[in-house]
RNA sequence: GGAGAGGUGGCCGAGAGGCUGAAGGCGGCGGUUUGCUAAACCGUUAUAGGGUUAAUCGCCCUAUCGGGGGUUCGAAUCCCCCCCUCUCCGCCA
């Protein structure tokens, strides 16, 4: 989430900045202008009435000490409160206006994102190169039910399309895989692994951006509780509402989940198999850390993830992506003849602080004498829709770069290889491979 | 699910309508003293929002005692709802 302050203060750059994704979210940038103008604007009389209401209050207390009448200045405060309740009341729901703008503002696109559709992308650089065939290779939904390690009619049948079901063989792999990318990540990269609740708040959901936007995506329960999209929603969360020291960062979470998406609206292109699923498994690298290391984490964690890919000797390129590419991935891994799936990458930076949980209300810790910065890096998954936010950061004028993650108040960067394995004969994308 | 006990500053722990942003202790920071170590003593030590400022410092105001509402001129203290922790009982594919 984008700091209010930074729109304040700096409301052209924002402008500018945010047009390069489209001209849609231009008009946000005038009302939350007008709406802060209107919360400064009602704090000042409001506090100003509080301020004459406490010291009355004060003078009220010493009459009744001394043991006189205070019955007129208790009468002239009762209005004085009423007037004070009121204005209260127009605090808070400018403030609720300017969640709702701000909640549905993307983040900055960093300076070095080309601007454009997927045409726009810019490869960096690629590993490998993707196999040739001498015949026409089976998609990979056939070659599973085939090896028998793939049952989508039975998934189906227990849960619904998109609920694949792994057997025998491709049970074991979807396990190796995870225990793979743990073992690596904890083993050669320094990561702590995490196995977190795959059930989470709503606040955990907002501090990570899933809500409000994404929520037609997401599976609620009748308890209220949501089922995650992916780690990156409890790992990020893991500090939300804490102050991490400087000598404490980088911090770095592998963590393996199930996913859970309900991917409403996604059908036709590209949903066959296991493109696209309600159920897949991932491993997702998250790391908090300072944000003027932004630069050098972020391809830190990229590092890591190819190393994923290059160890199971799967090609890929890495590409940057554009601010409208609607559905490309940063790492690009070869996968089925039809497809090409990769990893996504996003960064979002987050000052050292910001709001708290999802609670409204405006409460922000600066430490005076040890700032500390959060800066989450979650990775991998497949997610080719949605591209939008590759990377992107905020930069606040008064701190340095930063941006605000709501609860979770970490910037993080957020990169997700594809879920890749291959077969004897052909290379496809396992489910649990959003890896 | 039922019954009970709790949630107060970095930590422990008082407070039970106004003099409490909050005693006391620990820890931290600064200082004095001190062969060293240690100790003693003095001082200091929350966060956010708004205002002031070129900005920082500072200063002023507001808010904050699990979260949110309410009663009241005034709430850490009273009422309501919710969350969390602990103890006991029940349930447990």
């Amino acid at each position: 989430m984008l700091d209010l302050r930074l729109i304040r203060e700096s409301p052209d750059d924002v402008r500018r900045a945010l047009e390069r994704r489209g001209p849609d979210y231009l008009p946000a940038i005038d009302a939350l202008l007008e709406l802060d103008e209107r919360r400064r604007s009602l704090l000042q009389t409001v506090e100003q009435q509080k301020a004459d209401r406490n010291r009355a209050s004060e003078d009220v207390a010493r009459l009744k000490r001394a043991g006189e009448d205070a019955s007129s200045l208790i009468a002239d405060l009762k209005s004085l409160s009423e007037a004070i309740r009121a204005l209260d009341q127009d605090v808070r729901d400018v403030e609720a206006d300017i969640d709702h703008h701000l909640l549905r503002l993307p983040n900055l696109p960093a300076p070095d994102v080309p601007v454009g559709d997927e045409q726009a992308n810019v490869t960096l650089r690629s590993w490998g190169s993707a196999p040739t065939f001498a015949f026409e290779p089976k998609p990979h939904w056939e070659l599973g039910e085939a090896l028998g390690i793939l049952d989508l009619a039975r998934g189906a049948r227990i849960a619904g399309s998109g609920f694949p079901v792994f057997t025998a063989d491709g049970a074991r792999l979807v396990r190796s895989l995870v225990s793979f990318m743990i073992d690596l990540h904890t083993s050669e990269h320094g990561y702590v692994e995490v196995a977190p609740p795959y059930l989470v708040t709503a606040s955990s959901a907002t501090g990570t951006g899933q809500l409000p936007t994404l929520a037609e995506d997401m599976y609620v329960t009748t308890d209220g509780l949501y089922l995650i999209p992916t780690a990156e929603v409890p790992v990020t969360n893991l500090h939300a509402g804490e102050m991490l020291g400087l000598d404490e960062l980088p911090k770095g979470y592998v963590a393996y989940t199930p996913c859970f998406r309900r991917e409403a609206g996604a059908h036709g292109k590209d949903t066959r198999g296991l493109i696209r699923v309600h159920q897949f498994d991932k491993v997702e690298l998250v790391r908090f850390a300072a944000a003027d290391t932004s630069a050098d984490e972020h391809e830190r964690l990229l590092r890591h993830a190819e190393t994923v890919l290059q160890r199971l000797e799967i090609p890929y390129r890495v590409v940057v992506l554009a601010t409208g590419s609607g559905s490309k991935s940063p790492i690009a891994s070869w996968c089925s003849p039809r497809v090409t799936l990769g990893l996504r990458a996003r960064r979002l930076m987050t000052s050292r602080c910001g709001r708290q949980g999802s609670a409204p209300g405006w409460r922000r810790r600066a430490p005076a004498t040890s700032p500390t910065f959060r800066r989450a890096v979650p990775t991998f998954g497949t997610d080719r829709r949605r591209a939008a936010n590759r990377r992107s950061f905020t930069r606040s004028t008064r701190r340095g770069w930063r941006c605000r993650g709501r609860s979770s108040r970490c910037s993080r960067t957020i990169r997700r290889p594809m879920a890749v394995f291959a077969s004897r004969r052909h290379w496809c994308r396992t489910s649990a491979a959003n890896i």
